[in-house]
DNA sequence: GGAGCCATTATGTATATACATAATGGCATT
DNA sequence: AATGCCATTATGTATATACATAATGGCTCC
């Protein structure tokens, strides 16, 4: 009997299917009441695979007109984010950081525009470098809503990271993430020990509680560093 | 009453809570048990929508401990990822590809390794340029396996790119991504329509079908192009 | 007091059942 | 033949129940 099997080890079978061809692009599936009956366990079982290969972009599926193998496939990754600290760390380099200016200034319009600001809104700008082992790794430049934050003022960030501090203390409920490659300015150059129009990864984020901006950040990449993740 | 309720809105009150410090980082909260018990639900629902939020990352989960919000919050970011033509066309332009170069090749040391070949394997080696309104968009350089795909010698690469061709008919079970930077070559920047020495945004991408490689890729950005994704 | 064992407990999964919801495809009416 | 309506049907969600599994925390025994 294969009362052992679970909803992973049929998700597995049914990708397998879907992966060697089985069943091709477009086609339709059987039943999830059919599937049950094949593989001897609940609905409720199948449903549970199949949603699984629905969220990777595997299957399309629709009420009544049942599920089929997506013909437009995209397929989706997943990237986790961490901490730059725990980045750091996580390939075993030692993490520290300086804090290399923090001002209040009125918000440039692009800056304004980005956070969805009135034109005299005064935001806290921190720059922070962050090295691994000593070597400049990540230089952020931060801007920061007080009137979400109001206590910001009483906080030492050459301790703690805007980042860190950012992440532990304040969550947010959406936000908007790009990717870019920008040619490094020779400011930035002497900040990251590196060669002045270089390539560097960027990462763009900005974040919300609902309504209100909380931060906008760049994160500009040291030269030669690649973002990892897996496809599944 | 409140039978109109979800699992859903079920999820979004209490990742409310969460967002707003009602249950702070690190702390443990009520069970299951209890939750189904405030929202007059079955217990399978609210674990529906916990399965969700640990799904994001904001909390920790684990048998008999209980969930607790996470303290070294890392989020998740789900990136879609589709076919260069769908790409383009969700941009509003116009699309189309040429084939720039196809043949033959002994893969270079680099490429072997990435793809766990033998010293004497023969990829094809396909560059392609994609066009959004008859600018170029992305520059792709791709190495196939034919040992997984015998088909593609009776392939003509011209009509249908083989980014599409490829998604369409051969899927793979794992793969691994990284963003980087890059500068642009000479003969990239011609080819891009862009200037020597500017910064692209670069992805490479190679995907498996279990213990067997079936293409390497690397798709070159039009300098200034950003790549979007929600966080949530 | 420390090691090891065990009952407890919260989450994880599976089941049968029920009803909701959204396409489909056919039927009827014009 | 085009339109609109309706029964059908596959998926989506909710429920009660049951058992599995993995930490926890306390208890016993030495």
């Amino acid at each position: 009997m294969t009362t052992s099997s679970s909803w992973q080890s049929i998700q597995d079978e049914l990708r397998r299917r879907i992966v060697d061809g089985t069943w091709q692009p477009g086609e339709l599936i059987p039943t999830e009441e059919r599937l049950a009956e094949e593989f001897q366990c609940a609905r409720a079982t199948v449903n549970r695979a199949l949603r699984g290969l629905a969220d990777t972009g595997l299957l399309d599926r629709r009420r009544r007109a049942g599920s089929r193998v997506a013909t437009e496939p995209s397929r989706y990754t997943t990237l986790k984010i961490d901490i730059i600290r725990l980045e750091v760390e996580r390939r075993g380099a030692h993490y520290r950081h300086v804090l290399i200016e923090q001002r209040s200034v009125l918000a440039p319009q692009r800056v304004r525009h980005r956070m969805h600001l009135a034109d005299d809104t005064e935001l806290l700008f921190v720059c922070t470098l962050h090295l691994a082992d000593e070597t400049p790794f990540i230089y952020e430049e931060r801007w920061l809503n007080p009137q979400v934050l109001p206590e910001i003022y009483d906080f030492d960030f050459s301790s703690i990271s805007t980042n860190e501090w950012l992440v532990r203390n304040v969550m947010f409920t959406r936000g908007d993430i790009s990717f870019t490659a920008a040619k490094i300015t020779p400011s930035e150059a002497e900040l990251l020990d590196a060669e002045t129009g270089e390539a560097a990864f960027v990462i763009d984020r900005t974040t919300w509680q609902e309504k209100q901006c909380i931060t906008s950040v760049r994160l500009l990449h040291r030269p030669g560093f690649a973002m990892r993740a897996e496809l599944s």
